[in-house]
This record gives C-alpha cells, sequence and structure tokens, in this order.
DNA sequence: TCTTAGCACTCTTCAGTCGAGAGTGCTAAC
DNA sequence: GTTAGCACTCTCGACTGAAGAGTGCTAAGA
C-alpha cells in the first residue's frame, strides 16, 4: 500500500480535496469545480479549483467517472482523507451515553451480546455490522466440567475468563462413569486453570507422551478425554446485522455486485479471514476498497476496532459500508462500541 | 381462504391452467395462447385457448399485466394448482439418498444440523432456506445441572430428550454450593425427567404454593432455582439460508420491495410468527403469497414442514421462495428435508 | 507566475417518437 | 363448439434532440 506522506500536498490541494471527499460522501455524486467553489467560500474561482482538481487526479486521488462529469475519490484518495485530512475527534460524553444507552444486553449472555452489538453498529451506521466472537483458542480455560450423557457421549462444558460458556458433546470409545469424569475434571481444571485454550493443548499433548510409561488409567483416560474436548473447534465465528442497509446504497444499485456481496456476507469464512487480519494489526483498522483482499468485497470498506476482556485481544468489531462511507462518524462509534464491548465483558468476568 | 373446488373446471380448462403455471414458472413471463396451443400439442388453435384463457381470468386463476400481455397465475391460480394439478409424486431412492449425501451434521451438534438443514433446503432450491428451532417450551426435560460460577451466578445446563443441550446464567439473591446444587440437581431431575418443560413450570409453581408450610430450605431453593431455570426463554429462534438466492428473481428487480424483504429477514420475530402458525397446521404447509399474513412477505410463498423426535412435533422447516417457485419440486424436498432432519434428531436421541 | 473569464467541446440524461412484435378480443364463417 | 381473420392495444427498444453539467484550453489580467 503506497501510503503518500501528507507533505506531498500544499495546504490548499488538502483543502479542496478534503471538500470533495466530504461533498461526495454525502451526495454521493460526482463533484464539480463550481459547487467546491461555492463550498471554499468563493476564495477562488471554479477555473482555478479546476486546476487544482486536475492535479489530484494525476495525482490519483480523485478520478472522473467520464469526461464531463464531476471528480470522485479515489480509494488512494480516501486513504490519504482517513490517515491525514479527517478530523478525528472522539465522541463526546452526550453522545457516548447515548449509544451506551441503546446497548442493553442480559449480563451473562455473551452470544446475544455479540448480536446486540452488531445491531447497535448497523443501526447507528446506516450500515453493515459485524463482530468476530472470540476465537476459542484465544480464550482463558477458567473451569470445566463434564457430564455423562448415555453410552459413549459425554457432555463437555467449558467456561472461559470473559464469561463465556461453550458446550459440546464428545464421543469416546469407552464409557467412563459421572463419578469418573468428576475425578477426571478435578485433574484437568488443576493443569488447565488460567491457561489459554491453546496452551492447554499443547501441554496436553506433552504430558500425553511424558505419562505413557506410568499406566495410571484414570489419567490416561483424562488426557484422552482433555485432548477431545480441547481440540480445534470450528475456526472463528462471526456475528452480522443490517445487511438489508446496504440496499440502499446508489453504488449497489447493480443487482450482479449486490448479489455477491450478500454471498460473501453469508458466507462467513471470508468474513472471518479479513477480520482476523484487522485482529492481527494493533488498534482501530480501516480498509479501503481494493485494499480488501477479498474480491468481493473490494468496492466496500471496513472499519473495525478490537475489544478484549482483561488485557487480553479477544475479537475484532466494526462496520462495512460503501467506500463512501461517513468515516469521521463511524470511527469513533466502532471504536466506542468496541469499549462498551470490552467493559461488558469485563463486568461479566467480575 | 376460498379454495375451489375442483369439480369447477372443465377438463380442459384444468389443462390450460396446468400448462400456463408450468409455463410461468420456468419462464417468468406472461404466457399467451399461442405458446399455449403449442404445449398443449395443437390439439387446439390459440383463437380457442384464448377462450378458455378468458374464463380462467374470469374465474380468478389468471390475470393479465396489461390488455395485450400473456396471462400470469394470480396466487388464486397457485392455490388451485398445489390443491388439484400438481402432481406430488414423493422423491424417488435415487433422489433421496443423493439429498441425505449432502446432509452430514456432525453428531450431537444441532444448532450446527439446523444451519446445515437452511443450507441443503436453499441450495436445492435456489431459493431461501428456514429452520424453526424447536420452542423451548415443547421439549422434554432429560436432565438439568448447575454449575456454581462465582458468586450468586450459577450455571444451568438443560439437556433434553432430542439431544440438544441448553445453557444459561442464572443470578440467584443468595449463595448456593456447590454441594447444595449437586442436591438440587437430583431432586428437580427426579421432579422433571421426562416432562415436557412447560409442564416443568406449571409443576413448579404447584409445588411451591403447596411447599410454603414446610419450611424445608433446600426444597425452597431447589424450586426458586428451577422456576429461575425453567423460565421463560426468548421466544423460537430461526435459522436462515440462502438469502443470496433471491436476488437473482426477476420478480424483485426492484429494489424498495427487496429491501423490505431482506429487512423482514434480519428481524426474525416475523418469520417466527408465520412458522409457528405452520407448525400449527398438521404436516406440510404451503402458503401462497397474499394469503400470508404479514405484508413484507406477501409477494413470497413458504412451502414448510414439520420434523419431530420420538413422535413429538418440535418445530417447522421449509423454503420461502417467489410465489412463482418449482412447487412441485420444493414440496417433496421440503418434505424429505424434515424426515432427514427428524431421523437425525432420533439418532442424537438414542 | 498565479488567477481568472470565456468558450468550445464532451458526455449524460430525459422526454418524445416511432416501428416492431406480441397478444388480445371480437366477428363471422365452418 | 371451433377456428381464421383482423383491428386494436400495449410494451419495448432504438433513435433523436435539447438541456444541463462539467471539463480543458487559451488568453488576458493581477
Amino acid at each position: 500500500m503506497n501510503r503518500p506522506a501528507p507533505e506531498d500536498l500544499t495546504e490548499r490541494q488538502r483543502d479542496v480535496l478534503r471538500t470533495i471527499i466530504q461533498d461526495y460522501i454525502s451526495s454521493a455524486e460526482p463533484v464539480g469545480s463550481r459547487s467546491v467553489a461555492r463550498k471554499y467560500g468563493f476564495r477562488l474561482s471554479p477555473a482555478t479549483i479546476r486546476n487544482i482538481m486536475a492535479d489530484l487526479a494525476e495525482l490519483g486521488y480523485l478520478a472522473q467517472p467520464h469526461t464531463s462529469a464531476g471528480r470522485v475519490p479515489t480509494d488512494l484518495g480516501y486513504r490519504f482523507y482517513v490517515d491525514s485530512l479527517m478530523d478525528r475527534r472522539p465522541l463526546s460524553r452526550a453522545e457516548e451515553s447515548l449509544i451506551a444507552r441503546r446497548f442493553r444486553p442480559v449480563r451473562g449472555e455473551v452470544e446475544e451480546m455479540m448480536r446486540e452489538a452488531t445491531k447497535l453498529l448497523s443501526g447507528l451506521s446506516h450500515s453493515v455490522g459485524v463482530v468476530l466472537a472470540p476465537r476459542v483458542e484465544q480464550l482463558v480455560v477458567k473451569r470445566i466440567e463434564f457430564v455423562h450423557l448415555s453410552g459413549e457421549r459425554i457432555l463437555v462444558i467449558l467456561m472461559t475468563r470473559s464469561g463465556q460458556v461453550h458446550h459440546k458433546v464428545v464421543v469416546l470409545d469407552e464409557v467412563i462413569s459421572q463419578e469418573e469424569l468428576n475425578k477426571i475434571a478435578r485433574l484437568l481444571n488443576d493443569l488447565a486453570e488460567g491457561l489459554l485454550l491453546s496452551d492447554v493443548r499443547q501441554l496436553l499433548v506433552k504430558r500425553m507422551a511424558e505419562e505413557k510409561a506410568t499406566y495410571d488409567d484414570l489419567l490416561r483416560r483424562a488426557l484422552k478425554l482433555g485432548q477431545k474436548s480441547f481440540e480445534e473447534g470450528p475456526e472463528g465465528n462471526v456475528y452480522i446485522g443490517g445487511t438489508a442497509n446496504i440496499i440502499h446504497q446508489p453504488e449497489f444499485a447493480d443487482i450482479e455486485k449486490m448479489r455477491s456481496i450478500f454471498a460473501a456476507f453469508e458466507e462467513k469464512s471470508k468474513l472471518v479471514k479479513i477480520l482476523d487480519q484487522c485482529l492481527a494489526e494493533e488498534g482501530l483498522t480501516i480498509i479501503i476498497g481494493s485494499e480488501n483482499l477479498v474480491r468481493e468485497l473490494q468496492g466496500l470498506s471496513l472499519v473495525t476496532a478490537p475489544y478484549s476482556c482483561e488485557e487480553e485481544l479477544l475479537g475484532t468489531l466494526g462496520v462495512i459500508g460503501p467506500t463512501r462511507m461517513e468515516y469521521n462518524k463511524i470511527v469513533p462509534l466502532v471504536d466506542f462500541t468496541a469499549k462498551l464491548v470490552s467493559r461488558y465483558l469485563a463486568e461479566g468476568a467480575a
């Protein structure tokens, strides 16, 4: 990504670029020199503005849909805008409390909270809200319990420090009684508590190798059951809300484009991929149009921020919308929502 | 709903109506007398067909988009078609096994199975697949367990006969130790096992009143915790898949119409309402266009079939598509998918 | 040297028109 | 009861022309 240094442009060029982008974001129509001159306060004539616009187009920040239309920002133009032109002031107290009041998930219900978060994000941004749920691997184990179901089927219940509860059914090749399961649970809890799930998995493999010799039957079973319980789950889960919002956007009048976007939304694995990348980068991330590696979503921009619990990065959440989105409103919204979710999780963990 | 008796029409009228509907279903274009005559095997001239078509239009089975266009089936026409014209032969063995092979959810994971079912339905119908998950109230309790989390917070795990596991966090106003919780679990299991959840709820209220006098502290706590555990959950959950498919349908070229449909899909409570109605009627249900009570979905048809486990109706699943859907293919598909899901649940319960 | 007015030119959009094509309804004959 | 013939209606696509928006270039002004 070639991010141009701000000093490449004169103050006046920057002003004009900012004006054009803001105008285009609110109107969705190519911006002409006349209207820029008007917004600019008549300090320059349209002709002068035209010269500046021609320069900006030369530099790759603007494009023309056709010869006699106004200018439209390119992805590079938006990039420059969010990096150096946009005012990034955080929300006011009043705005924050307004948002916080809309976010009232039931305590302890993490899944519902994620869904609420997508609703909040999509509702306030008029775009699509997404939340990447914590990868199970990244969670810190708090406690594990087993419940004998029937025959070889065992229910595994995993509680994490951030207050989430996961359950799944494991089928073994031998029958284990509930008493034994309780003993095994105690054993594994001693071993795993406070560790990352991924670390627990590794530890189990190590122990497994070590204990090959000892022939402690209970321990052997515990390790086997532990391994099954902690094994790779399905990849990250994505919650998505407000997809209907995107239909209104004039840029998606093209049916075929829209279809591919909706298909991409349904096939969540692609979203997981991008959101994972966002999580890898630190802090708030903005991906604009063609910067996105997933082809179906290249007409869209993505603003994400990570959320955490107890200092630990868990997942990421954000907004997907047209490249022509109101970055200056959506960035603080996403930022604050991530804080809200983090706060909520911290309460749940307490 | 005024369902016309089949004997209202002559054999020839029925033939023509069937031809028109089938033609329209596959072409999405108004059907003219000429093409009907051709399909009909030239036994009648277009002029004669025109007379018949005029009669059918008079009776309300056909409509004309405009004076000089061909005819289009009305909702009433479709109704007549599915009730008395369509051949409803079930799937062949080969088709069934082809479908069954596509349906391979992991054993024991009911949620994933529901999602798989929507994928199966939408994939094979090129429309939208929906599954109404079992109402918790309708489930038969198999076992309940409690895990003490922290302070007053207790994790409730509910296992049902159909193999589903639900968990939720309950906050009480007193601390109960894990030992006590185990005792309470034993008590409640004796009470609830094999009963419908809704019955358990009633039973608890009754006991509560009876035991007011005895002052058995454990029992009091058990009843209180039980009540919290079994209390009204959120209403039915709907899984939905393949929404992108609907974009292709020519009848939804109108953006505003499409938007309202997508919004309706997101707001699941409306879908729950309809699907609940379908569940109330016995067996396979077809709702055509304006028969639907939810306004946003009146341009669509819905084919549903209930699924069950151990003789017990649990939920319903089906396909939502344009009124112009291939009923003769979708009906057996939905029917068979419901059987597949039922079979899967029975295996899980075993 | 930068800025600006003027102007020719380009391109889109929209309304209007026209002919082709599809399909109907009616009538009269078979 | 069926059918051929025919006038009529309506849609659709292609074409046209005028209006409007905006540009780029040039030459004059500050």
